[in-house]
DNA sequence: TCATTTATGAAACTTAATTTCATTATTTTT
DNA sequence: AAAAATAATGAAATTAAGTTTCATAAATGA
């Protein structure tokens, strides 16, 4: 029987602190608990702070340093601070937002949780999908976006850059609008419907009717078997991030821009140069236009 | 003669600095130098040691770190330690996107400078002003967002989160119809101003005005001593992030938001739980409201 | 039970980081 | 070229952070 070496995989730091932690001392084992729970806030944290969040006093912070191994709280924090780097073990539990955090804490988490969603964007995303759609948007003769709620930031955003990049491109939070848009479009139009849950209204009856008209469906959205996943031709998939169960999920409009963002780029880059002098231009006259 | 490619291999806070270099002062400039020559040996350098070793005051180190954007020494030395445990293996050289790159490379390359943005967040964000930001929002009698350009996704976003929190929050892309809201401010009003360069003309004046209403002028910018950041109470930094010369910054969006999702997140949090009610009905509505 | 050891936090102390401020150099304006 | 404004700088003061000391309390063991 070899191994359940499943902990193997976590740093050897941390690893050494679990190991540990059964003969320290209370404040101590306290400490090195609050550490292993939350390893990637404690190198931005005082030992102020960090007594305060394991309920100790300052003296057993230094002390459960020096129980480990290192010199002093300092080397510590720049040990865990480097280890954590390497591993991408994340133990951040976003799910429990302390009482006591306070506002630098969230923070922390918000940007930990954030980062995390947007690596694991690379894992939903199909690249085939991907590459479809690039060469779909490529030769758009006009793009609509659309997303309501939180998702609406994500189509503003991708207006806003394909614009810039001389595409006949719109958002509108306006439904009616929009669908008066609609006998307009041609089988080379493309509409990028985002969508979290894949089941808004509006974006449904919106895509249905886009799809008589032959216009391609491109949907950001991370549900699965959704309507609007089925409805579309072409999937680009969100990762299904964690939660705040009061705040809803901060952390997807980030998913969605991440993957805007790699359209936009890819589309540029592909259209070639020919679009950059053009570019300059307008970016100049934006500079100009500073007043 | 094998590859002028050495500068390929580093990580990109000593090439940020590299490349700043020459546009720091005499003295800031020789701290720069120093780290970059033993970039291991300064995470475990006090400021007075650096100062020693560049010949410089410590004032002068800390400037240096303002300089390249970051909050304080602390949050440097931390970052740099960081950079260094990362091995030469990461090859992220956004600024060169090969010709033969394929949208799925693009979309990873796009998917790490992102993260790679947020992450650095960290860097460049001051406690003490985020903290004070938190404590302004939350006892405001009506919040402001102001972006142009890309950063106006950012204070769109904004507004909308702190609408649901049930704050009076605004943010038009029109100056004159903000600009006539002016009469109405109070010194507990608060004018968040997003705004990469801090240069932006529209927000200077809009922040002149409000000035002069005594209302609190919250900047996300990542321009040290721009016009703006002079200007504004409080600061809260974004880092400076790679570029691509022809798009511009991509993740700079990214960096925005983050920030906002954590003024969000932290305003939500410190506000207790009389609101979580009141949020929930508000939630459920929108769900019905999904016709 | 009483001595001894161990664990702990409050407070004193030491060290480090940051800001302020006066001085000097540099640039711009007149 | 002189005067004014601006920017750069380090010394010193201030503030923050980390460490040690010491008194006290709990646990252990004769």
């Amino acid at each position: 029987m070899h191994s359940l070496m499943e902990d193997d995989q976590l740093s050897s730091l941390i690893q050494q602190i679990k190991n540990r932690l059964n003969h320290l001392s209370e404040a101590e084992k306290r400490v090195g608990a609050y550490i292993t729970k939350y390893p990637e806030l404690v190198p931005n944290m005082t030992s102020k702070d960090l007594s305060i969040k394991a309920d100790v006093s300052e003296a057993s912070v230094v002390r459960f340093c020096k129980s480990i191994g290192a010199a002093n709280f300092k080397t510590f924090k720049l040990e865990l601070a480097k280890e954590l780097t390497l591993s991408h073990e994340d133990l951040t539990d976003f799910s429990s937002l302390q009482k006591k955090d306070s506002p630098y804490d969230l923070f922390c988490k918000v940007t930990q949780l954030n980062k995390r969603a947007i690596e694991s964007t690379q894992l939903s995303l199909e690249r085939k999908n991907f590459e479809k759609a690039v060469e779909h948007l490529l030769s758009a003769d006009r793009i609509i976006f659309f997303g309501v709620g939180g998702s609406s930031i994500a189509a503003i955003d991708g207006s806003y850059k394909f614009s810039r990049l001389g595409y006949h491109s719109v958002m509108t939070p306006d439904f009616h609008q929009l669908a008066a848009t609609i006998p307009f479009l041609t089988s080379s139009s493309v509409f990028v419907a985002v969508s979290m849950s894949g089941k808004t209204k509006d974006i449904l009856q919106l895509a249905k009717l886009m799809k008589n008209k032959n216009a391609c469906i491109i949907a950001i959205t991370n549900a699965q078997n959704s309507p609007l996943f089925k409805l579309s031709d072409i999937q680009l998939c969100t990762p299904v991030v964690e939660q705040d169960f009061r705040i809803g999920s901060i952390a997807s409009i980030m998913t969605q821009l991440n993957i805007i963002d790699a359209l936009y780029l890819s589309v540029f880059h592909l259209s070639g140069n020919q679009l950059v002098d053009q570019y300059r231009e307008a970016r100049e006259a934006v500079i100009k236009f500073r007043r």
